[in-house]
DNA sequence: TCATTAACACGGG
DNA sequence: CCCGTGTTAATGA
């Protein structure tokens, strides 16, 4: 209850709240965990208490391409449409570090709709705050050179796991960004020459802007 | 021009 | 030894 509290009290009533603890169910998912994969039916919203998830795409040879993070606080649109419209996920959801989730189920989901105004709000919000990020996620794909989606991408790593050292390997960047990681690692170097970043064996420090 | 694939050497754990 | 890293050469879009 403390950790919806703390991430949700501004957003809803007490009523909501309490509801919320009663019929929702807590869970923890470990780091690198995969919540939903493409084409589950998602029967249950999960509301983020702590941690981080990632939201990958994926194309028809099953190379994923890294959408956008999902931190405290958030939901997932695509769980949204799919619990509401009992279709098919499109996306994956991998868990970024160990992660607090609380699943609602749909049922409730629904009948919050009309039953809170700030649940109807906060549906609402979290659908135009996903598209912000997709169209963030397209800006970056159509837009940016690869360096620079590069850059963006550790930086928007630093922020989400709020530490300036990365432990991550060359060749999972690769997979994120969907390119190889000989590019990757020829990016890096010259981001490291820029002093940008500082290069060790699994571990990239990204220094403040 | 810039990415990808394959291949290789180096070295730390 | 295995794996991550740094490079090169050939090929392709």
């Amino acid at each position: 209850m403390r950790a919806i509290e703390e991430n949700y009290n501004y957003l809803f009533e007490k009523a909501l709240l309490k509801e919320m603890d009663r019929v929702g169910i807590h869970k923890t998912v470990a780091k690198g965990a995969l919540l939903i994969d493409i084409g589950n039916y998602v029967r249950s919203m999960p509301l983020l208490k702590t941690g981080a998830i990632k939201i990958l795409r994926q194309d028809e040879d099953g190379n994923d391409l890294l959408l956008y993070f999902l931190e405290k606080g958030d939901t997932c649109a695509m769980t949204l449409s799919c619990c509401l419209g009992q279709k098919k996920s499109e996306i994956k959801a991998v868990a970024e570090l160990d992660t607090e989730i609380l699943l609602v189920p749909v049922q409730k989901m629904e009948e919050w709709m009309s039953k809170y105004k700030s649940w109807r709000n906060f549906v609402l919000e979290s659908y135009h705050k996903r598209l912000m990020e997709l169209l963030d996620a397209i800006d970056s794909i159509a837009f940016l050179k690869l360096d620079e989606r590069l850059e963006k991408y550790l930086r928007d790593k630093n922020d989400i796991l709020d530490r300036s050292d990365l432990e991550i390997t060359h060749q999972q960047i690769a997979n994120d960004l969907n390119t190889s990681r000989v590019v990757v690692s020829r990016l890096l170097k010259a981001l490291e020459n820029k002093g940008v970043i500082k290069l060790e064996r699994n571990r990239i420090h990204v220094f403040a802007k």
